[in-house]
Order: C-alpha cells, then structure tokens, then sequence
RNA sequence: GUCCCCGUAGCUCAGUUGGAUAGAGCAGCCGCCUUCUAAGCGGCAGGUCGUGCGUUCGAAUCGCACCGGGGACGCCA
C-alpha cells in the first residue's frame, strides 16, 4: 500500500509549481522551486513561500506583483486558508496558513504504520564502517564517537528503507600486531602471562611494550645512519640495542608465520582477537549500538587480496613507482576523481619500498570489496576527521582504479566522510582523568550509568514516584544511554564535542533525558487512559485541532518525514535531535494547556488521546533511528 | 610552506542549504503544582554572527583577503 503523503513541504510544494506554472505559463520549461519552508514567524504563517523575489527579475514584475499573481492560482481547496493579498508580506513573502480540518486529515493519514514516511526511491545498498578498533589496544574515549553516529546514521538510511551493510574494519592485522602477539607469546613462554586469563589491559600493556622496545632503538639505528655516525658508532648502537633487534626481527618472523596460518601463533593471535573483539562488543551492547560479529571485517580478511590488487593496479599503470614506493597519482586537475576529492598533491602510498603494505593498501581493498562484492552504492566513512585527506587518497586511488565503480549500475559508488571532532574535557583538552590517564570506555560507561541511576533515584524520590527494582534499572540504563548519545549527537558532528558528564545528565534543556520524561509523560496518559475504560474508543477517534497548542503539535509531527530526510541526506544526526526536542517541546506545550483526561468532551478527550499516541510513536520512532532506548517509567 | 576544518549571547550549542526582528538550553531575574509526573510551562534580560571588502532585491549562510584556534601533509596505523 503507498504510504499517503503527509508532508507539508511536498504537498506545498505541489501546489505552488503549478500555482506559478499557471501564473507564468513563460516558464514552462522551467523547473520551478517554491521555495516553501515552515514559516518564520508562527504567528503570520505555518509555511512560507519565498519564491516571488527570485522570480522577479526572471518576468520582469516588482516581487509583490509577481506574489498576487502566484497567490491568485493556488489551489487551496480541502487544505489552506484562503490566500489573499493579505497573504503578502514584506518584499513578497507568502504566507500560508493550513485549515484546521486539513490538519486534522492530515494527522489522521500520518498515523498509520509509516507515520508518513515514504520509503527511499531508489532503494540504496549502503556499507557504513564505523567503530574503528584495533586489537589489543584498549577503547577509550576516543572510540566513543564512530559507534554513536555511525549507528545512528545506519539506523536512518534503514529506516528510509535502504540497505545497510555495518562494517568493522578492525585493525587486526600487520607489524603492530605481529610484535604484540610475539610478546605476548614471549610472556607466555616465561610464564609471567596466562593466555587462559588474557585481559584487554594485558594486551594494552604488551602492544605499547612491544611498540617501545621494537621501535625505540631502530629509530636510533636509523638515525646514526642518517648523520653518518660512521660504522663503528652504528656498530656501537646496534650493540646497544641487540635485544631490541631480536626483539623487533621476532616481530618479523612472526608477521610470516600469521601470515601463513602457522597454527601455534595463529592461535595466539585468535585469542588476542577475541579478547579485544569481546570488549567491542560488549562495550556496543551497553551503548545499545547495532555492531555484533557478524559486521566485523578485519584488515586480516584483506591480507590474502593485497598482491593480486596492487599487482592488478601495476599492470594498468595506475599505480607507479617514486622513490622506491609504489604510489597512485592524484594530482592531475579534469580528472573524474580530481572532480570528486580534489586536486590532491600528496599521492596515495601503496606499497613501500621495502615491499611491505600501508593501511591506504587495504582501505582501496576494501573500498572494492564494498562496492563490487557487497554491492554498495553508497559508503559511508564514519571517522575522525583527522583521516580526512587519507581517506580522500584511498576514494581518489579507487576511482582511479575502477574498483569503485559500481559492478551494475556502472556508476562511481558515493563514497563519503562522515567526518567527526575529538572530544576534549571540560578545559577544551584532550578528555582525560584527573590524574591525566586516558578514561577506559567500559568505565566511563558504567559511569554515566551509575550517575544516571542515583539521579533518577534522587528525582523518583523527589516527585514520589515509586520504581520497581526492574524499572530502576530499566530507566537508569535508558536514561544513561541517552544522555551519553543525545550529548553526542545533538550537535554537529564535525565539531570538536566537550565532555561533561554534569551537562548531559542535567536533564534540563535539550538533552536526552528531557526527551524520555516527554514519552513517559505520554505512557501514563496512555496507561490512565486504559484504566478509565477509553483504550477501546480513541484509536478510532476523530481526531479535531482547536487549541493553538494542539496545532503546533499537530504541523510538529508532519515534519517528521522531512526531517528523517534531511538527517540522511546530511549524513547529520543533529538534524533529528533538533526536530525532536522540537517535537517534545511542542508537546510539553500542549501537555500544558490542553487537558487530556479531563477534556470537555469524551470526543475531545479521545482525539487527544491519540494525538498523543502519534507523538509517542514518533518520537519513540526517532530516538530508535538515533538509538535511544525509551523506558516505561521514570 | 600547502591543504582541510572551526570562529554566533557570560557558558554549551542550533540556525531547515541565500529570506522577514539571528534562535534554544544553562547561568541571572519574574511568574505557574488541591487538576494527566514541575526532569515541565510562560515571561524578562543578554548579540557589531572573528575582521574587512565583494556578489544581489536580500548574507551568519556564497566568493576573496586577513586575524585567531585546531588538524593533516610518503614509506606507522
């Protein structure tokens, strides 16, 4: 069954084209935008149109006298108030006023199981890679953000009706991880660590011991060979630094040895992946963020693809040799994928010159694993925006290349960066503990969780509202995971974000809390509702707008779709926590001055009741989009 | 040096892709609970939208140049 259009803005927009068409029958061949937007002022319009200005010039009349005209063939009938000259403000705005009627129809439509949104046309398959771990090193705050918005930008693309393919490209694989799973295997053997008993902190620990006593010394190696300290003093050095070497030639061997599955190191490095994965996933159940196994895919699935590829882009000449690298050249201006990601100087490294790979290697691998296995149109990067002239090289290299371009639409895939900020304390530094230790992301976690609770204890208390011992920890749990994502995603994400954990739990203002108490206020109208006997009779109401709060409510929640819409086309959360604190405000209005219960009229109580019902449903509907658990009770 | 991002109320942030008198929330002040939970509602006060040119009917939004802050720039990932 099509979903019946709801939205204003289509519906406006509709009927002012052909209003302007019919006024202009010149433009013809146009296309015509009316411009039409929620009006400005509440009080001279509910939308706007702003098209006479710019159509001005284009016919050749003063905007006002081009406004008459457009006003004068508007179709209003069954739908808006009847427009006039009055209708004409300032410089030739047209305001418009919807028919109470109409909005009433309007709703009615909207409360049906899309709430008025239709789905996507065309359906996309979209891979959207998000979390970025890597094994043994411990998560902290840093990894807070990728989850949160990438979650939510999966769950808005689906919620359109897309095909959404999560991807966790875990950083399991190469030297770094080599060294670590040599020392631990070193440990292991001298009996100072249990594999039985391996904790992510071990893990944590080993890589940056590994990372130190491989790197330090060669550094210095290096060095003297670079100042040409002469033989005897890199001979002195390398003296030095004898265990270093062997312990970073170990490293070596032991990257061979993963590399070929040898069965005693292969295992090892299992249960280094399987520690830190279980930490990822555990850390993604608390946060009620959709990233299981089953989307990850490690750097260590590429492995196998890598020589064939670059082989593969040697044989076409998009790769070349420079310095003893292999490199792809992304500086020629005209070019497809200069058009798309810039004139880029710098070129895209893809192998060394000691024959070894670069993390830019497996990203174009995976670029075209997306795009020509998994299908995608559409990829969506949802990484610091540190990355963003690397990932810029891996899009350009891959279109160079051809593998982004789509295997049956032959179209270039959309690959984005969804970029995001650091999230830096309260004193506008990196976010850190007192003592200045980066904060385990489990700890900061079953932090907000435990302030969360005593703050929905304390405010229980306040307002005597009794809780089970389950719906304590319900709520608390709710309410710590709305607070902790609504902190995040309620302001634009390409903007450093401050932490603070008094901020997002103040539960005043736009926050997520302020969001559940307006859902829990509409649960126990619904529950009372019940109890007295309505619960048959309202889902069927007619439903009436009168009051100035019910209307606001009412052209609130039309926005819905719209505003779904706009939040997927961005690529920007921050849109749909707008609309909703919006929404929940509107409603907090209207909880306000429009009794529910105690309406005048059983008719009134009943098409109250289910307004009501509609607002729950679609903001339940959108903090789900944004991941945000709503609790029975608080 | 080159490139990218950011600069809006005392603080934290929006600003629907160029529209009317730039909006919220904190903090401050003033009202509203014998009626569906006051985690709420209504109001007051608070601004040279970093600066300067430009584009046009119209600029916080677009362009250029500066200023300030952050970041990235070949063999780490």
């Amino acid at each position: 069954m099509p979903v019946q259009e709801t939205d204003p803005l289509a519906i406006l927009r509709d009927r002012f084209t052909a209003a302007v068409r019919a006024a202009f029958p010149l433009l013809a061949s146009e296309t015509i935008d009316p411009l039409i937007t929620p009006g400005k002022q509440a009080e001279l319009g509910d939308y706007q149109s702003n098209v006479a200005m710019g159509l001005s010039k284009k016919v050749g009349k003063p905007p006002r006298d081009v406004a008459k005209a457009i006003v004068g063939h508007v179709d209003a009938a069954g739908l808006l108030e009847p427009l006039s000259e009055a209708s004409i403000a300032g410089p030739g705005f047209i305001n418009i006023k919807f028919s109470a009627p109409a909005l009433a129809a309007l709703i009615s439509a909207m409360d049906a199981p899309s709430m008025g949104v239709p789905p996507a046309t065309p359906t996309q398959t979209v891979v959207v890679d998000l979390m970025g771990v890597n094994l043994a090193k411990q998560m902290h705050v840093g990894h807070l953000r990728s989850p949160i918005i990438g979650d939510a930008v999966a769950r808005v693309l689906e919620r359109l009706g897309h095909r959404v393919i999560r991807q966790n490209h875990v950083g399991d694989w190469g030297l770094n991880i080599a060294m670590t799973t040599a020392r631990i295997m070193r440990l292991v053997k001298e009996k100072s660590l249990s594999l039985e008993t391996l904790t992510l902190d071990d893990l944590d620990k080993a890589y940056a011991a590994a990372q130190k006593e491989c790197q330090r010394d060669m550094d210095g190696l290096k060095a003297a060979q670079h100042w040409l300290m002469g033989p005897k003093a890199i001979a002195e050095l390398e003296a030095q630094v004898e265990g270093a070497t062997a312990a970073f030639l170990d490293a070596r061997q032991t990257l061979l040895r993963l590399q070929a599955k040898e069965p005693e190191t292969y295992a090892v490095w299992r249960k280094i992946y399987s520690v830190t994965m279980k930490v990822c996933v555990d850390v993604c159940t608390m946060l009620n963020v959709n990233v299981t196994d089953e989307h990850t895919a490690g750097e260590s699935s590429y492995a196998d693809e890598l020589t064939p590829m670059v082989d593969d882009l040697v044989k076409r000449g998009v790769a070349v040799l420079d310095q003893g690298a292999l490199v792809v050249r992304l500086d020629e201006p005209g070019t497809p994928w200069s058009d798309r990601y810039g004139v880029i100087k710098e070129p895209c490294l893809i192998r060394k010159s000691d024959g070894g790979y670069l993390y830019a290697t497996t990203d174009v691998c995976a670029v075209r694993r997306r795009v020509q296995k998994l299908g995608a149109e559409r990829a969506i990067y949802v990484i610091d925006a540190r990355q963003n002239l690397h990932l810029r090289q891996v899009y350009g290299a891959s279109l160079k290349a051809g593998y982004s371009i789509h295997p049956t639409t032959k179209q270039p895939a959309l690959l984005e960066h969804a970029a995001f900020g650091s999230v830096l304390g309260e004193d506008g530094r990196p976010f850190k503990t007192r003592s200045g230790d980066t904060v385990k992301l489990a700890d900061l976690i079953q932090e907000t969780f435990d302030r969360a609770g005593s703050a929905v204890r304390a405010k229980c208390a306040e307002r005597n509202v009794s809780l089970t011992d389950a719906d304590l920890t319900q709520t608390s749990r709710c309410v710590g995971i709305a607070a902790l994502k609504y902190a995040d995603l309620s302001t634009d994400r390409v903007k450093d974000s401050m932490f603070s954990f008094d901020r997002m739990l103040a539960f005043e203002g736009n926050t997520g809390p302020y969001l559940l108490y307006a859902c829990v206020r509409i649960k126990n109208i619904l529950r009372k509702a019940a109890d007295e006997g309505a619960g048959s009779t309202w889902p069927s109401a007619a439903i009436a707008v009168q009051d100035h709060a019910e209307k606001q409510l009412a052209l609130t929640l039309l926005r819905y779709p719209s505003a779904l819409r706009a939040t997927a086309d961005a690529l920007e959360p921050h849109r749909l926590c707008g609309y909703l604190y919006e929404l929940a405000g509107a409603f907090s209005s209207f909880y306000d001055k429009c009794p529910v219960l105690a309406a005048d009229s059983t008719a009134m109580r009943d098409s109250r009741v289910r307004l009501c019902s509609l607002t729950l449903r679609v903001l339940e509907d959108g903090l789900g989009v944004l991941g945000i658990p709503v609790p029975e009770r608080m």
